[in-house]
DNA sequence: CGTATGTCAGCTGTACTGACATGT
DNA sequence: CACATGTCAGTACAGCTGACATAC
């Protein structure tokens, strides 16, 4: 019940404004795009997969915090759009490595899909560079507690 | 195509990062919450009736940026908890006002549904205060662009 | 009349759980 | 054997669209 003995204001503050702002920009960005666009997951894992090679789905699954079979999902979705491939690990028999092929990568490098391109306008035309530096330094802090 | 002209770095950096952490931070608070808390969307329509009185499921629609019909589905969720209930507007037949009942309006005032605490406990336990305060101040910003 | 509000029905996208097969 | 990985099937939920009734 009052478990909030030793929350500062500050903590309860930004803990109710990150929950009320992220279900509408989730929305608003979602509305912004096409629906050939990738999702936020979609576009996430092609990060990912640009930064480090030789993952599987699970190792994936992980990293999103999310169940390995819900991953399952993500990469089919993109490996019937051509983006990713599954290859056998030649060391372990169970792993199915994910790749990106060209098509992939130029996406991923690209890294600006249609979606995207509606939230960084508007971080362009409408926020100071002092304002986006803000929002960066937001994400790097509200990442750290997501990785635990 | 090449539509980043005149996009700033820290404007598509602070996109991606944007888009990559509202993912995970969604499925972390309601992974972190039971079944009976409030969706997000539930807790900040609460939250807004606390602000103002005798707003419509459209005007909720409106502020949260979703459809009236997707909205009337969160405040029809909201009423079978006892949480708010509709009353007709004597001045305009079309109108069902949105109103707390007293078991909502302490919810509401409570403001810390499960679900929320544990980003708050992260938040304080794993940050600085001055990491909150950019929180909160890069939530004011993405509050701002999410309101156009 | 056109517009605003609300309701009903059906659909989609995303993620969940449980059960199971297979490889280490 | 336990454990990790992957797959399949069923479910839940939030949000969407379209069609329609009613009130201004």
């Amino acid at each position: 019940m009052s478990d909030d003995r030793g929350l500062s204001p500050s903590a309860v503050r930004a803990s109710q404004q990150v929950r009320a702002v992220i279900g509408r920009l989730r929305r608003r960005i979602r509305a912004a795009g096409s629906t050939e666009d990738l999702s936020l997951t979609q576009g996430s894992v092609l990060a990912r997969l640009t930064d480090v090679e030789g993952l599987t789905t699970s190792d994936l699954a992980a990293w999103e915090g999310m169940r390995h079979q819900s991953m399952a999902a993500t990469v089919g979705a993109l490996e019937s759009r051509g983006l990713v491939e599954r290859r056998r690990d030649p060391a372990d028999g169970r792993r199915l490595l994910i790749a990106l092929t060209a098509e992939g990568r130029a996406r991923a490098e690209a890294g600006r899909q249609a979606r995207g391109e509606w939230l960084a306008a508007e971080l362009q035309h409408k926020c100071t560079e002092e304002e986006r530096r803000t929002v960066i330094a937001a994400m790097d802090v509200l990442e750290r507690l997501v990785r635990d």
